[in-house]
DNA sequence: ACCCAGGCGGGCG
DNA sequence: CGCCCGCATGGG
C-alpha cells in the first residue's frame, strides 16, 4: 500500500508566510484547504495530495506526502522558495504606501502554479468573488477530477481537473457546476487547449507574446492573461489589472483622477521594471484587505 | 428584497 | 478604436 510509505520532510523556510499566501488571491486561495489553528495547507498537485505546514516560529516547513519527495520539490516550486524577497522587496520599495503592504504581509510570495490550472481559476474569477470562485472550483473538481489517495491514507480526494476531463462536458453540465455565463468559455478554453494551443509550449519568458496567444483563448482578456502569465508561467513581468489595482494605482499615483489602463500598466512598468508582478500583489492584498 | 463580486465579448457610434 | 452594456448565481 501506498500509504505505508507516508513520510514527512522538513525543508526551510527563510521569509515565508504560508498563510499570508495562501490568502493572496492565487489559484491556491480558490482550491486549497488551509486550516489557520495548525496553519497547515493541503492541496493537490500533478494528481498527487501535498500536505504542507508551517509550524511554530515557521522557520521549517513540514512537508507530508505519499510521495514526499515529489511533494517537496513541488512545494519549493510552487512557493518559489528560491526567490530571494529581501532583493525584491528592495527594488520594489518605493515609497511609503508599498513598505506598508511589505511590512504587514511580510513573507508572502507570488506563487507559481500549473498554467491550466490557473487559466481556469481565472476565466472563473471574472465578474465573481472568492467565496463563489472556491464553490464553483471545488464543483468541478467533484464533478471533473479523478480520485486520488489521502497521503494520510484517510479516503481519497480528487485532483484538479484537466483539461480533457472537460471537453465531454457540456454548457448544462457546467452550468450545475454554478459557473453561469462562464460555462462557454470554460469549454471552449478546454477544447482549445487541448486541440489547439498546448500551454506548456509557451514561452514563459516572452512576456508580450504570451500574453496574446493566452487571450486566443474566449474568456481570456487583459487581467486574466495577465493573472495566467504572473501566476502560471512565473513572468514577474505582468501586473494584472482589476478594479482593486485600478482604484488603488490611480488614488495612490494619479491624484485619484480615473485612468485608463495603458497609463497604469505604463507607470507600473517605469516603477517596479521585472519585478511590477511582486508589487502588485502587495498592493492588491493590502488594498483588499482594508 | 435587493445588490454586489478580481472582466469579458460583442455591438455601436 | 473607445465606450457601454448584459451577463449567472450564491451570499451579505
Amino acid at each position: 500500500m501506498i500509504y505505508e510509505q507516508l513520510q514527512a520532510a522538513k525543508i526551510s523556510s527563510p521569509l515565508f508566510d504560508l498563510r499570508h499566501t495562501f490568502e493572496s488571491g492565487c489559484p491556491l486561495t480558490f482550491h486549497g484547504d488551509y486550516d489557520r489553528n495548525t496553519n497547515s495547507l493541503i492541496y493537490t498537485a500533478d494528481g498527487r495530495m501535498v500536505n504542507v505546514g508551517q509550524p511554530g516560529e515557521g522557520k521549517t516547513l513540514m512537508v507530508v506526502s505519499s510521495d514526499v519527495k515529489f511533494a517537496t520539490h513541488e512545494v519549493a516550486r510552487r512557493f518559489r522558495l528560491a526567490d530571494d524577497l529581501n532583493k525584491i522587496y528592495k527594488r520594489i520599495s518605493t515609497d511609503d504606501h508599498i513598505n506598508d503592504a511589505i511590512n504587514k504581509y511580510k513573507g508572502m510570495r507570488v506563487t507559481l502554479n500549473d498554467p491550466w490550472e490557473t487559466t481556469l481559476c481565472f476565466i472563473i474569477s471574472q465578474f465573481n468573488n472568492v467565496k463563489r470562485i472556491r464553490l464553483i472550483v471545488k464543483n468541478l473538481i467533484d464533478a471533473y477530477g479523478s480520485e486520488i489517495p489521502a497521503a494520510d491514507g484517510k479516503g481519497v480526494l480528487k485532483s484538479f481537473p484537466r483539461p480533457e476531463n472537460l471537453i465531454a462536458a457540456n454548457a448544462k453540465d457546467l452550468m450545475k457546476c454554478g459557473t453561469g455565463f462562464r460555462a462557454k468559455y470554460i469549454q471552449h478554453a478546454a477544447e482549445y487547449c487541448t486541440n489547439n494551443l498546448d500551454l506548456y509550449k509557451l514561452n514563459p519568458g516572452k512576456y508580450e507574446a504570451l500574453k496574446e496567444t493566452l487571450m486566443e483563448i474566449n474568456g481570456v482578456g487583459d487581467k486574466v492573461a495577465d493573472c495566467i502569465a504572473l501566476m502560471g508561467y512565473g513572468n514577474l513581468n505582468a501586473f494584472p489589472i482589476d478594479v482593486h489595482i485600478k482604484r488603488s494605482m490611480e488614488n495612490l499615483y494619479f491624484k485619484g483622477k480615473k485612468m485608463k489602463m495603458g497609463k497604469i500598466h505604463d507607470l507600473a512598468d517605469d516603477r517596479w521594471g521585472n519585478f511590477q508582478g511582486y508589487a502588485n500583489q502587495y498592493l492588491f492584498h493590502k488594498e483588499r484587505m482594508s
